[in-house]
DNA sequence: ATGAAAGCGCTAACAG
DNA sequence: CTGTTAGCGCTTTCAT
C-alpha cells in the first residue's frame, strides 16, 4: 500500500505497469494531447496518485524541446526596484504556467573561456528575459543569430539585432520633472545625479534633464552633474563634497529615489532644511518616497509593469514567434512637498 | 567558417564530428572528468568555439541526475524582505555554481488535482528552499519522504519531518525591545501589531512582547493585539481604528518595519507626536528604517545572512546529506528615536 | 587516452 | 482509443 517507501524514482513506466497500459497512454492522460477512455484514464490517475508520481521536468524538457520556464537574467543589484519588478515577471510568469528560472550575474556574464556555458540557456528555458548590463552584447547577438527567444528589460538591443526591449518613458518623465523644478519654483541651478555609468534609464533621465534646461534657456553646467549611482549612501556623498566644495544650487534631481533618499539625508546631516534651503526630486516613486520627510516629489516609473510587460512579451514571443519591438511605458509626474510644493 | 548560419541546435555529435573524435571525449574535456590528451583537448576546444556550442542542461540533467540548480518557493508576497533574502540566497548560490530557479506560489501550492505536478521538483532542481507556509505540508511530507534535500525558511518543519529550517531569534529580539520600552522609557500600555495569521516570524515575535511584559509584571491585555499584517496599509488601518476607538496607548510595537512605517504615517496624520505622544518599534531594520522621521527603534533581523544560510545548507544536504536541522541567527536591539531615545 | 553503447524519463510519430 | 518505437542530448560504464 502507500506505506511502501520508494527511494528510487518513480517513473512513468511504474506508472503504466501498475496502470496495466503503455507509457504512452500514461503520457496522454497526464499531457491531455489525445482521448483516452475514461475508464482507462482513471485508472491511470489512481496508479499516478499511489505511486506518488511525479513528471520529471528535464526528461520532459528533452524530448519535447519546450521547458515551460522563462530565464531572467540579471546583474548583481537587488535592490527595491528589483524586488517590484520581480514581482511583476513572476505574477506573469506563473499565470500563464510558466515558471522563473533566475540567475543574478555577479556584474556582467561574458564568454571568456570555452568552457563557459551561459547558465540559462536553450537547455532549461524556453526564453530569456534580459535585465540591463547583465549579458555581454557578443552573447546576445550570439543567442539572437540562434534564434533564441529574448526581451530586454531596460536596454536597448545591440545594433543589428532586432531584439524587443520594454522600457519607460524616461526622459519624458524627467524633462516634466525638471520643467516644473524650473517653471513652478524658479530654480536655476539644478543639479543631477547621476546612475550607475552605462545604465540607459539615468542617461535617458539625463537627457530628459538637459531637454528642459535648454527649452527654459538654462546652461548646461557640467560640474552640477556627479554620480549617485542609484544608491543612497553614493548619492549621500556626492552631496556632502559639493556642501564642503560650496557648490551653489537651488534644487537637486536624483535619478533614482535611493539615491534621493541619501541626498535627503545627507542635507539634513549638514543642517539644511528640504525644501527651503535645497529642494530634491527623485524617480521611481518606489515604497519609500512618500514616508520620507519631506514626502518626495518624484516621477512614477510603472515599474512592476514593466516586468509584466517583459514577460507578456516574451511569452508571445515564444508562442507566436512575433513581439513588439519595442514597448514603452508612459511615466507619470508624482509632485509630493520636497519640491518645494 | 563562422558565418554559416545554424538554425538548428548544435549538438554535442556536431562538435565530435567536427574535432574528429567521439562524443565521449567531448564531455570528458568539458566535464573534466577523466584525462584527455593535451592535443585533442585543443581541437576540441576548438571544436566548441567554432561551432559555438552550448551544452543542454535538460539533457545533462537527465544523464548525469544533477542539474545544479536550487529551487526557491516563495508565496506571493515579493517586498523589500524578500529582495533581501533573495539577494542572499541567490549570492550564495552562483558562489557555488548553482542557478535558483524561483516559483511564486499564488498562495500555498497544493497537490490538488492529479495533474498537478510541482512546478520545482527532483526533474528541475537538486533541492528546494521552502519560504513560509508556501508549500503544503502534506506536500513537504511526501517530499521528505522521498528524501528530496529541502531547507525551510522561516517556518518549522511538519511533526515528525526532520527538515532543516533556519530562521531568526525572534522570541529574544523582540522581548529585548519590548523590555527596553519598559524599563527605559517606563511605557505601560504598549501595543502590538501583528503579522500575518500564520506567520511564525510574526508569532515568536509576539511571544517575546509577552515574555517581557510578564517579566516586568504587566497584565496582557489582548485588546491591544491587532493585525498590521506585514504591511503599511492595514497597519495604519488598524492605528486609524485604535484612534478612533480612544484606545489608550503609550507605545506600538510593530511586528516588522512595513506596519511600523504604517503606524508612524496614521499617528503623524491624527496629528500625534513620535515619541512624544506614542513611542513606535518595528522588526527587521530594512532599508527604510533609518530613513523615517524619527528613524525607528527596532530590531535588526539578519535578512541576507538567513538567506545565505539558507542556501549554504541546502548546499551541503546536496552534497553530503547532512545538515544542521536548525540554524537559529542572532538579532539586535537597533535604538534610534522613534521609541524615545 | 579514447571509443562504443547503454540508458536517463519522457514525448511524439506511427501503427493498428 | 491504445501500444510500439524511435529518439531528445548527454553522461557513464565498460572495453580497448
Amino acid at each position: 500500500m502507500s506505506k511502501t517507501i520508494l527511494l528510487s524514482r518513480v517513473t512513468i513506466n511504474d506508472v503504466a505497469a501498475y496502470a496495466g497500459v503503455s507509457i504512452a497512454t500514461v503520457s496522454r492522460v497526464i499531457n491531455k494531447t489525445d482521448p483516452v477512455a475514461a475508464k482507462t484514464a482513471e485508472r491511470v490517475r489512481a496508479a499516478i496518485l499511489e505511486l506518488d508520481y511525479t513528471p520529471h521536468a528535464a526528461a520532459r524538457g528533452l524530448a519535447s524541446r519546450k521547458t515551460k520556464t522563462l530565464g531572467l537574467l540579471l546583474p548583481d543589484i537587488i535592490d527595491p526596484f528589483l524586488s517590484i519588478l520581480l514581482r511583476g515577471i513572476a505574477a506573469c510568469a506563473t499565470e500563464n504556467g510558466y515558471a522563473l528560472l533566475i540567475y543574478a550575474s555577479q556584474g556582467q556574464l561574458k564568454r571568456d573561456s570555452v568552457d563557459f556555458s551561459l547558465p540559462l540557456n536553450e537547455g532549461n528555458t524556453d526564453g530569456l528575459i534580459v535585465f540591463t548590463e547583465s549579458l555581454d552584447e557578443a552573447e546576445l547577438t550570439r543567442l539572437h543569430r540562434r534564434q533564441f527567444p529574448m526581451v530586454l528589460l531596460h536596454k536597448s538591443p545591440p545594433v543589428g539585432a532586432n531584439i524587443p526591449c520594454v522600457t519607460f518613458e524616461n526622459k519624458e518623465g524627467a524633462r516634466k520633472l525638471v520643467e516644473h523644478l524650473i517653471t513652478a519654483h524658479n530654480y536655476r541651478r539644478i543639479a543631477f545625479l547621476a546612475g550607475p555609468k552605462g545604465n540607459e534609464d539615468s542617461y535617458w533621465r539625463e537627457m530628459g534633464y538637459r531637454e528642459a534646461l535648454e527649452i527654459h534657456g538654462i546652461p548646461f553646467d557640467p560640474a552640477l552633474v556627479a554620480p549617485g549611482n542609484f544608491d543612497d549612501e553614493v548619492a549621500g556623498a556626492t552631496v556632502e563634497q559639493w556642501l564642503k566644495e560650496g557648490m551653489a544650487f537651488d534644487a537637486i534631481f536624483a535619478a533614482d529615489d535611493n539615491s534621493a533618499t541619501g541626498t535627503i539625508a545627507a542635507l539634513r546631516r549638514a543642517g539644511k532644511r528640504i525644501p527651503e534651503d535645497v529642494a530634491v526630486a527623485g524617480f521611481d516613486d518606489v515604497f519609500l518616497s512618500h514616508h520620507l520627510t519631506p514626502p518626495l516629489t518624484t516621477v512614477r516609473a510603472p515599474i512592476e509593469k514593466s516586468g509584466q510587460k517583459a514577460a507578456e512579451q516574451l511569452i508571445q514571443l515564444i508562442h507566436t514567434g512575433q513581439a513588439s519591438s519595442l514597448t514603452l511605458l508612459p511615466t507619470e509626474l508624482v509632485i509630493r512637498h520636497s519640491c518645494g510644493c
